[in-house]
RNA sequence: GCCUCGGUAGCUUAGUUGGUAGAGCACUACAUUGGUAAUGUAGAGGUCCUGGAUUCGACUUCCAGCCGAGGCUCCA
């Protein structure tokens, strides 16, 4: 962030507690620093409502106005005790604090440990806003106290504010879990429960055009399909390590009369066994192993949001098998074929980041500081060669090994992992993978790829809802084409037109109400449906259509058969094309 | 799980000293037969999230629960 901007919002955040004390005096301060999107202050001992807000909003303005100046104040640990004593949450702070000297920012009567930086004085402050009151664990472990979070923004100029606050009712404008009630896609009903989503018609046609298109292009990479049990006996958990590191994000077990069984929360389990159930010859490697697999995953009630976080996961998963030579070529492929995907979609803003374990944490992560090393080194190498942009990331690999996770901002301005690519060197010993080398000999040294290109069917379409603001290509579309009866005497011919359209697959839905046209048109416009055509009279005698496509544009007297040709290749081509 | 706010027809919503509810869209019927974003008329549609308390009487007040949104921890 931008040194200017992030002294504004800094400033603005302590406006913000020198409102909040005067108004609530006995409420609490915990921190208040700037953030991408504006920033926050913490208080305990404070409820607030709407209505409070907009109150505390306009006691900032009158603190602005006193063009109040900040003064950076260096004093002692001592002192800065007395001046803290009635502020549990500073003194905390104050005390995890190694310097001899503290420093203090006082603005009028107001006095805050703060390092800083500062703008010089209240005036300067003139485009903020108050966003949004939230929940926030003191210095957020969930074991600590819950405070009241303040969400603000503030700007350098009036522009970029009102930039700001338009982009974010765009952002809500395109929220996929608006647009998929709007348009059908999918449903959450309370009977079923939470991050349990149905889908509906329309949803499911995206989510099969998404299976075909991978089930293509991996065939092409040289992936085989296959389907396994969406549970397993406990067994299988512990000898993938799942239980113990990963139970708490299971669902609970279940006991059978002739054994405790799990549901999944991971494929890998059983695709090792696939793996394992004959001799493999170092001929057969690298093996990769793929299927559209269900998970379940224990996720607390309150994470769970629409499509983007869900307890039971479809994933466009797979496996890849190799040896430690062919771990780069592998890895690196899978990378190339996600950045392939993503040019079909038009993804342009992720970034990749490498995840790494812990060595000293042995309750998440397998004890093996030499595999951790020499992995998280590959993995770092193949970025590198790939020249990609990526992050480190500590703490946030597999239990069983590093992974590149790929990174979006979603509409809604939170950072989410999409795809992932996984290297597992625990998979060997724990199933005692193997294979049977050039001299005949048993080789134990056997690297797994776990990868999920397309996210899960769940994340990804809340995804694409959102990037293609509903209005998806006419490959992806639920309904591509809708066929418009200009009179009733054209009826006929629409169904019939309807028919020929279906003989190519294509989906086509007609509307021969005896509406007006253009109310007929203004209602395929909001189902945002990608193509419209328009049937009279003319249309009908010389064979002809009047093809209407999403952004307005309108062309008459089109041929049936340029036109099918057209859409027919687009489909194929995944690439939408002037119609 | 925790914090804050919310829940009125399929959807969007109006409804203050507490007297059991209106509207627009969608739906159904009839009329209308049109040239690219709303033709007209009529009709049907409600356990005001659920349960309890207060009250002669609760959509409205209070309590508990369920569900939703945002946030925190977590995460594909």
């Amino acid at each position: 962030m931008d040194k200017a901007l992030e002294k504004i919002r800094h400033s603005t955040s302590h406006v913000l507690a020198i409102a909040v004390k005067e108004l609530f005096p006995k409420a609490k301060l915990g921190i208040g620093p700037a953030i991408d999107s504006g920033f926050y202050y913490d208080f305990d001992n404070l409820t607030i409502t709407q209505e409070n807000l907009k109150k505390i909003e306009k006691k900032m303005k009158e603190i602005i106005k006193r063009n109040i100046s900040f003064k950076k104040i260096k004093i002692s640990k001592a002192k800065a005790k007395t001046l803290l004593k009635n502020e549990p949450y500073k003194l905390e702070l104050l005390e995890d604090l190694k310097d001899k000297t503290i420093s203090f920012y006082e603005s009028g009567n107001f006095q805050d440990l703060c390092k800083g930086p500062h703008i010089s004085s209240t005036k300067n402050l003139k485009h903020f806003k108050l966003l949004s009151v939230a929940g926030a664990y003191w210095k957020g472990d969930s074991k600590n106290k819950m405070l009241t979070r303040i969400y603000g923004t503030a700007f350098i100029k009036e522009k970029e504010l009102k930039k700001f606050l338009i982009q974010r009712e765009e952002a809500e404008a395109r929220n996929h879990i608006r647009l998929g009630k709007d348009l059908g896609i999918f449903t959450i009903n309370k009977l079923v429960g939470k991050g349990l989503p149905i889908w509906l018609p329309k949803g499911n046609v995206i989510k099969e055009e998404i299976e075909k298109f991978a089930k293509e292009k991996e065939d092409q990479a040289g992936f085989q399909r296959v389907t396994t049990p969406h549970l397993a006996k406990k067994e299988l958990f512990t000898t993938s390590g799942h239980l113990p590191y990963y139970e708490e994000s299971m669902y609970p077990s279940m006991k059978m009369d002739d054994g405790t069984y799990y549901l999944r929360a991971m494929n890998c389990p059983h695709h090792h066994l696939i793996y394992k159930h004959k001799l493999r010859s170092y001929r057969d490697l690298p093996l990769r192993l793929a299927e559209y697999g269900t998970c379940y995953r224990n996720e607390l009630s309150g994470t769970l949001a629409g499509l983007l976080r869900v307890r039971m996961l479809s994933m466009n998963d797979a496996h890849t098998y190799c040896t430690k030579d062919q771990i780069e070529k592998e890895f690196s492929d899978v990378i190339k074929m996600i950045q392939d995907y993503y040019k079909v979609f038009g993804f342009e803003n992720y970034w990749f980041r490498l995840s790494k374990g812990d060595t000293k944490n042995k309750k998440k992560y397998v004890n093996d500081p030499k595999n951790w090393k020499s992995t998280e080194e590959t993995l770092r190498k193949v970025l590198k060669k790939l020249k990609v942009k990526f992050t480190e990331a500590e703490d946030e690999a597999s239990f069983y090994g590093p992974k590149v996770d790929i990174q979006f901002t979603s509409v809604s301005g939170r950072e989410e992992s999409m795809s992932t690519i996984q290297l597992d060197f625990a998979a060997k010993e724990r199933f005692g993978l193997q294979y049977q080398d050039k001299n005949g000999e048993m080789n134990k040294e056997v690297f797994v790829i776990h990868r999920a290109p397309l996210s899960t069917h769940e994340r990804f379409i809340a995804f694409l809802i959102e990037h293609y603001a509903g209005k998806f290509p006419v490959w992806l579309a639920p309904t591509q084409v809708r066929i418009l009866s200009l009179t009733d005497r054209n009826k006929k011919y629409v169904e019939k037109l309807q028919k020929d359209f279906k003989k190519l697959n294509l989906r086509v839905d007609v509307d021969i109400r005896s509406e007006s046209m253009s109310k007929k048109v203004r209602d395929a416009q909001t189902e945002l449906i990608p193509i419209t055509i328009t049937i009279g009279d003319k249309e009908q005698k010389a064979k002809t259509l009047a093809i209407r496509t999403i952004d307005g544009k309108i062309k008459f007297g089109v041929k049936n058969k340029d036109f099918l040709k057209k859409i027919t290749q687009s489909i194929e081509q995944r690439k939408d094309a002037n119609y």
